[in-house]
RNA sequence: GCUCAGAUGGUGGAACUGGUAGACACGCAGGACUUAAAAUCCUGUGCCCUCAACAGGCGUGCGGGUUCGAUUCCCGCUCUGAGUACCA
């Protein structure tokens, strides 16, 4: 029979989801393999050919380790909560849970018909409430959980209260809220239940807190900072603006050093650590207080004077109004300081303004307001400030330095303010420069300092009092003591990365197990989990302005305490998923101890660059988090990462021609002519066109307008134009994966895709070449058939040829695999095809083998052969991968390539036993080379045995 | 601006540690089979010169360098893509 792929594929996936073949048991004396793809949002579009590619590649590595004898656990799942499956049901009235099911349905008919190897037993839904759970139960283990800096980890909630009641807030090392308070056991003692809770709150790993949020009207919810891109949503690409709200936030700082120097740990591709770090963005400096000199009004008398003495805030406000604290990773510059900036935004501005400058300082924030986040972030060449009027003391000085404003100082990191330094910083130098301030030279070593700044940190310093005639390392020190001693600063290491904002205004996600009591959160009784997701009447926000869950009836704790009425961000399910899959369907923990304990971490995760510093940093938090408590067992959840290269659409045009009064005619001109005629430019969907060359008859029919239309053709063809952009429907360049899989079969596609160029290169999807993959498969189909295709392989002893092209694919998938290199494999077996072909090769044990080096690539055509060579049906997955012998390689004859001063020039068949004399010898008789040589001397001869023999004259 | 990745025939790409550049496939051209077409099979196919063969010249973004020998290593540049953006 020919190769029937329709048959055989329905035939060998229904046989594998009916014998479970690829269910991995968690106890086994084989060696774990644990490879994870990142798992889909299913959404309402399906899956299009650039999903698979991950999917295809991380099968093929999983069948692969199967046949070396792993025990692999490759399972797949959805991420099934987030937005996208909201605003339809906003537009729609539908329940996202329906659309979302639908959905799954969808993605899960597409993902069988390629036959990938999953153990659907482990499948898991992040919206199901079997699933969230256990989000919800991490959720309250970070709550009841604070970071204890003298152990580096996090610990129970119950340590710190012990520390209370032993000695109070003394001596506790912990990340936690700036504003805790100072206090006795006795103190604590005497708390009262509520202000035990609320001091407790500023150091639960999980907690509530008034903090600037990035707030999307548009989409009517907060966004994390890795959901905002360049002042807009990641999703939707609508303005995103600061406000302040009362947060659900995750304190990921806490982890910041833990999740860089864990980078240096794993096997990623360096880009991702690179924007992880970047990310993390750690600073190692000091910081500096300089105190505040008050303007005073005309009559001597202090202008400012006891402050917000009635304030809430009064302790920062106080504190505040004495120093104004910078950060600076060049401590050592401070003698250079020539003026202080504070951010436009920083809360004192107002405070520290003088009269006299009052109107320029509110002209100039008024102007910084009006500039878009996007402007400020895009015109960096623009110096602008103004000066307060007030003035600041240089402590390691005592020199009078003015205090100015400018937004080229962020309210978000460090303290909002920083001390210039001229002669050091090129931002600084360029202000300076523009507001005519002193630029003083800190070191011997700096140069040029009337065109620009010198950062350097080489030389001597000088004008620096007591760190004069330093080096730099001398001077830190020195300073940071100084800054310590005289209780001014310290040695201070600073990070870009904030705590993350775990809340979100939205419907559609885990709901937060947490319910307030006079104003205070309490979490729910582990017993009362799930806290399931209530039914409301519409996906909006309430009237009130509070989130959709605000709608729910009745939906009260205990019949009387609200709940959060936030729910989870889209990243909390994802967080953690890995080790469901490991026990996915335990009732009684979230993964049991056995399991961690043998499958341990994932050895090799593939998914998208795109979640960077977005799921791929959280996880990694949220791992080191479930360690430190004990629950699991490695320190970084994913061992080896690939990021598999995007997909790109290619796009296909149709020229239609114009007519004189610029009207759209109905005839069409082929790409190379159009130049000759007045055209526009038309997508037309790629699955009526052809290698480029448009189907016609299928365009007429394509649309109304177009069943009467014309062509003029080139060589009888009508070529259509070609760009590549992002693959979307509404430029008609999006395939299908099923439409092909129709056409060819999943064994084509799964190679085809994999054919395609390496993994991790991003690539214009192309049918071009999908027949040569096509062929190969029936090529090999035929190997195992005489001409009137009937089933035919005889027993014999294999010869030296057939073995030596059965073991050169043997070693070489073997060794692409291993790297990767997937397409690299799919050519190899197209010459080990073509060579077993001519080599006329019907041999059993022969082709037996190369069934088996093939199948993770085409499962299902090696599965129907594995059993026609009288195998059990449906055991080539366990099969064992052949036994790599170099001795078949073993040539006695190597033509060499003979080469003149570095050009080759001919081969020349020489053994392999020879020796450098030997093959000297034998070149230099030949006649050919003697030609080549014309009588000129060879200087030197340079033999490579095996290689080359290269003859310089 | 900074960081990273990349640039090889008409196309996708191969060449793994410096050793025959262009494997494999697509496309194209020619041929076989066919009444014809499709399918299939065979042959050719980097560019230039040449009727053609032989021989030759040029060729891995550009310009240099190291080397007997460079797609591979080093220096400088151009372009493309991605990330990041006043981080003190």
């Amino acid at each position: 029979m020919d190769y029937q792929f329709k048959e055989i594929e329905q035939k060998w996936q229904k046989h594998w989801a009916e014998n479970q073949t690829f269910k991995a048991d968690s106890k086994s004396d084989k060696p774990k393999y644990y490879v994870l793809d990142m798992f889909p949002y299913p959404s309402g579009a399906g899956l299009h050919v650039g999903h698979p590619l991950g999917y295809i590649a991380s099968d093929v590595f999983s069948r692969y380790k199967r046949l070396k004898g792993f025990n692999v656990l490759h399972p797949m799942g959805y991420d099934s909560f987030g937005l996208p499956a909201e605003q339809y049901a906003i537009q729609t009235g539908q329940h996202p849970a329906v659309t979302t099911k639908a959905n799954i349905d969808t993605y899960r008919r597409q993902l069988d018909q390629i036959g990938f190897s999953f153990d659907w037993s482990k499948e898991v839904r992040t919206s199901d409430a079997e699933y969230y759970k256990w989000t919800q139960w991490i959720f309250m283990r970070l709550f009841n959980s604070w970071y204890n800096l003298e152990t580096d980890k996090a610990e129970d909630i119950s340590t710190l209260i012990e520390k209370f009641n032993a000695s109070g807030s003394a001596g506790i090392r912990a990340v936690c809220d700036e504003d805790t308070q100072s206090f006795l056991p006795s103190d604590w003692a005497n708390f009262t239940s509520e202000e035990k809770q609320a001091e407790l709150l500023k150091y639960r790993l999980t907690y509530l807190k008034e903090s600037t949020v990035n707030w999307c009207p548009a989409l009517g919810t907060v966004l994390a900072n890795d959901e905002v891109i360049g002042g807009f949503s990641e999703r939707g690409g609508y303005p995103v603006e600061q406000k302040k709200m009362m947060q659900w936030s995750m304190r990921i700082t806490a982890y910041a050093d833990r999740l860089l120097r864990g980078l240096d740990t794993i096997d990623w591709p360096e880009p991702i650590k690179e924007m992880q770090r970047n990310w993390i963005g750690k600073s190692v400096g000091a910081s500096v207080k300089f105190k505040i000199e008050r303007p005073k009004t005309e009559d001597g008398s202090l202008m400012i004077e006891n402050h917000h003495s009635e304030d809430k805030t009064s302790d920062i406000g106080h504190q505040a109004l004495d120093y104004i604290e910078v950060f600076t990773t060049r401590v050592d510059t401070i003698f250079g300081v020539s003026y202080l900036v504070l951010a436009p935004e920083h809360e004192w501005v107002a405070e520290l303004t003088t009269d006299e400058q009052r109107p320029a300082i509110e002209n100039y924030i008024a102007q910084t307001k009006k500039k878009s986040e996007l402007d400020r972030m895009a015109d960096t060449k623009t110096v602008s400030g103004a000066f307060t009027g007030s003035y600041v003391i240089n402590p390691a000085n005592n020199e009078r330095l003015p205090l100015w404003i400018a937004d080229y100082v962020l309210a978000g990191y460090g303290t909002g303010a920083v001390m210039g330094v001229p002669s050091g910083d090129q931002r600084d130098f360029a202000f300076a420069t523009h507001f005519n301030l002193p630029i003083i030279q800190v070191s011997d070593a700096q140069k040029n300092l009337d065109q620009q700044a010198d950062p350097t940190k080489e030389g001597k310093y000088i004008n620096s009092g007591f760190i004069n005639g330093l080096n730099y390392k001398e001077a830190v020190a020195k300073l940071n003591n100084w800054l310590e001693e005289e209780g001014i600063g310290k040695a201070k290491v600073n990070y870009r990365m904030r705590d993350a904002i775990f809340g979100r205004q939205r419907y559609w996600g885990e709901p937060i197990p947490v319910y307030f009591k006079d104003g205070l959160p309490y979490l729910i009784q582990e017993e009362e989990l799930p806290l399931v997701l209530p039914e409301i009447d519409k996906y909006l926000p309430t009237e009130t302005g509070e989130p959709p869950l605000g709608r729910a009836e009745n939906w009260k704790y205990h019949g009387k305490y609200e709940y959060e009425l936030s729910t989870m961000p889209g990243w909390a399910g994802s967080s953690w998923y890995w080790y469901r899959y490991m026990d996915a369907q335990n009732h009684k923990e979230f993964v049991s101890k056995e399991a961690v304990n043998y499958w341990k971490d994932v050895d090799l995760y593939i998914g998208g660059s795109e979640h960077a510093t977005g799921h791929l940093l959280y996880s990694r938090f949220w791992n080191k988090f479930l360690k430190d408590l004990g629950l699991v067992q490695e320190e970084e959840p994913f061992k080896k990462l690939i990021n598999q290269g995007m997909i790109q659409g290619r796009s296909n045009f149709v020229y239609r021609l114009v007519d004189e009064e610029g009207k759209a005619t109905n005839t069409f001109v082929s790409a190379g002519l159009r130049n000759e005629y007045k055209t526009i430019t038309l997508h037309v969907d790629v699955n009526i066109v052809e290698n480029d060359v448009l189907n016609v008859d299928k365009f007429k029919a394509w649309r109304d307008e177009y069943a009467n239309a014309e062509f003029i053709l080139e060589n009888g063809k009508y070529i259509c134009g070609v760009e590549v952009e992002k693959m979307s429907k509404s430029k008609y360049n999006v395939v299908n994966p099923d439409v092909l899989i129709a056409q060819y079969g999943a064994d084509t596609f799964r190679m085809y895709e994999m054919f395609l160029g390496p993994l991790e290169q991003s690539k214009p999807w192309n049918t071009n070449g999908i027949e040569g993959v096509f062929k190969f498969l029936r090529k090999f189909w035929r190997l195992f058939h005489n001409d009137a295709w009937e089933f035919s392989v005889v027993d014999a002893e294999p010869s030296k040829a057939e073995l030596k092209a059965l073991h050169k694919i043997i070693k070489k998938v073997q060794d692409d695999v291993e790297r990767f290199s997937f397409n690299t494999s799919v050519s190899s077996f197209m010459i080990a095809v073509n060579e077993l072909t001519d080599l006329k090769c019907k041999n059993r044990s022969i082709l037996q083998d190369l069934v088996i080096v093939l199948s993770p690539y085409a499962p299902h055509i090696c599965e129907e052969l594995w059993s026609l060579l009288g195998n059990a049906a449906g055991t080539l997955s366990y099969a064992a991968y052949p036994v790599f012998n170099a001795a078949y390689l073993v040539e006695d004859e190597f033509a060499y390539p003979i080469s003149i001063n570095g050009k080759m020039k001919m081969n020349l068949n020489l053994a392999l036993t020879l020796d450098e004399q030997q093959v000297r010898e034998a070149v230099l008789s030949n006649t050919q080379i003697q030609g080549y040589l014309e009588d000129k001397e060879p200087k030197k001869i340079i033999f490579v045995k095996g290689k080359i023999v290269n003859i310089v004259v």
